[in-house]
DNA sequence: AGGCTTGACGAAACCGGTTTCGGAAGTTCC
DNA sequence: GGAACTTCCGAAACCGGTTTCGTCAAGCCT
């Protein structure tokens, strides 16, 4: 059994106190340069990997960043969450970290969650995935005084870190697409307003469509396939009758278009719709899904980034980005039919 | 601040030594009953837990398990993450354990991350998804003397604890199903057989072909929905044109259903298709896929509690579970059309 | 009564680090 | 040339636990 190398054993390759090695390697200005530059080749050639538990324990940190999944959402996280762990970890392993991960049944199991892990030590930060436009959880980790970074602007972000992506943008540009192709009667299937990210989508079309000149025609509230299949009917059966659905997820598109086909209606030429997401299940539809992809993995991983960045005491108004969703064409939207 | 409480705290509450609480609930005989006693019901009411970081330093364990994502596997194993990751962390956080996650890119990479993970005491074990019929991984976590649990039984499983579900008992009732609507030539389509579940379920059909006295028609290897696709042209262009076809997991059989309905054939009726997985994207189809589903959330669930029972010191030859698979009727599978 | 166990606890070392404090050299300054 | 600063490092305390070892009193035995 070969025990790791230890500080001691540091030490003593070098003649030098625990202590003084220990300063050398957390960059502490008493300790000389030639010194300093000593102890980390040796450090380097003996391998030696500081205990970060036993770091810990005297610091409060323990370089290891911590994710909440609450259970209850609804599907729509679910097929990115193996993109988006791995961008996480992949991040986080290169910077020598390590994810902690729990879920939580409910709201308030999730929050009684954080506080265990800030009180154990097991995370020194959080990301803080799909945030809700008041979101109870900043509140609670500001008070806590953790840190944090949200996977979507908020109300109340004024003094947090964020990664987003610009859904608003995207339906901004998918009512766009749709007029391009000489749709004038453009409808939103919409999801749940009190996530940000739905509201953001919403405003979006908005946008688009006031650019566009044309009046609005909006459905909201929706999670499920069902959902998106139900308001597809009540759309079509509705007094002006849409030729173009954008779907503000997915999960809700597939639903419409499916709710379409069974109609007998030919999606891409009947209809168009379009959906946000870029998920596996929408390009595995006939015909695909027109959507707008989000690199999940290159979020995970710059929101790692971010909060370790932020967990070093950066100031988290210079720690907020953006990226754009792609829009990924499929089959599913196209010309109107002729009147 | 509340600083939290410390072993010292309680004590002085108490008016003993630290080491004295400290054996006192870690079970020492050396203390009495009646300490004992008073120690737990002071303990408890002052709320001190110990801090799992601060005791790993001396004990080396840290009460959390491991968990490694092999990215660069097959989509099968996605849909299924947050329902397993939900059982894993619901046992993991109600013993008061954590689960530390990583992903690699290569099975290499994995190793590597392994022995890291052990080295910086990230994790006490390791719950293997996926395990291959000589599985790397086992030797490995075997000569670093770290316990861990296997999803999956594999070849040299012998000192191993593992939780399995019957995927060959599943797949020779899927046969039976498909025998009882009156097929007579029946197909399989299977995955990679160097995973051990690939094995086990082209062994459950060959023995419900046998059983029935029908000759088995096999082809291995698939991954992708659109292998499952390729392998059912292959079939219905072949020699021995199978009436029924049993798919190794759910995603070839979508691939197939698909290819079929290219084709203008009638899943359910020109032909029947069975999965196995039970996955959400199954439930989609039109008609749903006749699957076999697995409940994920409770294979994760009992695979870290059997770990944490290894870890524990448990003989790993008492932690050993299967499980079955959930036939759940969809409307790809029936009566052979008449001939 | 005296020696030997035994039971029950305190003291102190320990785990692998970090951080405070103080002091020995070397510099600068007047 | 001595006082006052710096520079650079060692010693030791500390973080929050665990574990070894020693001790003291009570109980048992002859």
């Amino acid at each position: 059994m070969d025990r790791r190398v230890t500080l001691r054993d540091l030490a003593n390759e070098l003649g030098l106190s625990k202590g003084t090695v220990s300063r050398a390697l957390n960059g502490y200005r008493d300790i000389s340069p030639a010194t300093i530059r000593r102890v980390q080749e040796v450090s380097e050639r003996i391998g030696y990997r500081p205990l970060a538990l036993a770091q810990s324990i005297r610091t409060g940190q323990s370089r290891s960043l911590g994710l909440v999944l609450q259970m209850e959402q609804h599907d729509a996280q679910r097929p990115f969450l193996a993109e988006f762990l791995r961008g996480i970890t992949r991040t986080v392993s290169a910077q020598n970290w390590t994810l902690t991960m729990a879920t939580a049944e409910s709201e308030e199991e999730g929050l009684e969650t954080y506080l265990r892990l800030i009180d154990e030590r097991k995370a020194d930060g959080f990301i803080l995935p799909r945030t809700q436009r008041h979101d109870p959880r900043i509140a609670l980790l500001r008070e806590a005084g953790c840190p944090f970074v949200l996977f979507g602007r908020t109300e109340d972000s004024a003094d947090c870190a964020w990664f987003d992506i610009r859904g608003g943008r995207a339906m901004h540009r998918a009512v766009a697409r749709l007029v391009d192709f000489g749709h004038r009667r453009i409808a939103f299937v919409g999801a749940d307003p009190t996530y940000t990210y739905a509201a953001k989508r919403l405003d979006g079309y908005y946008e688009g469509m006031a650019e566009a000149g044309l009046s609005p025609i909006v459905t909201a509230g929706h999670a499920t396939a069902m959902d998106g299949g139900n308001a597809l009917c009540e759309l079509l059966d509705g007094i002006i009758v849409p030729t173009g659905i954008i779907c503000a997820t997915d999960l809700l598109a597939i639903g419409a278009v499916r709710a379409a086909q069974a109609r007998g209606l030919t999606v891409g030429r009947d209809v168009s719709i379009i959906g946000y997401d870029g998920s596996r299940e929408g390009q595995y539809l006939d015909p695909p899904l027109t959507s707008f992809a989000v690199d999940q993995t290159a979020a995970g991983a710059r929101l790692a980034e971010l909060l370790i960045a932020r967990v070093g005491g950066a100031d988290p108004k210079e720690l907020r980005e953006t990226a754009d969703a792609v829009l990924r064409e499929g089959g599913t939207d196209g010309p109107p039919p002729k009147e």
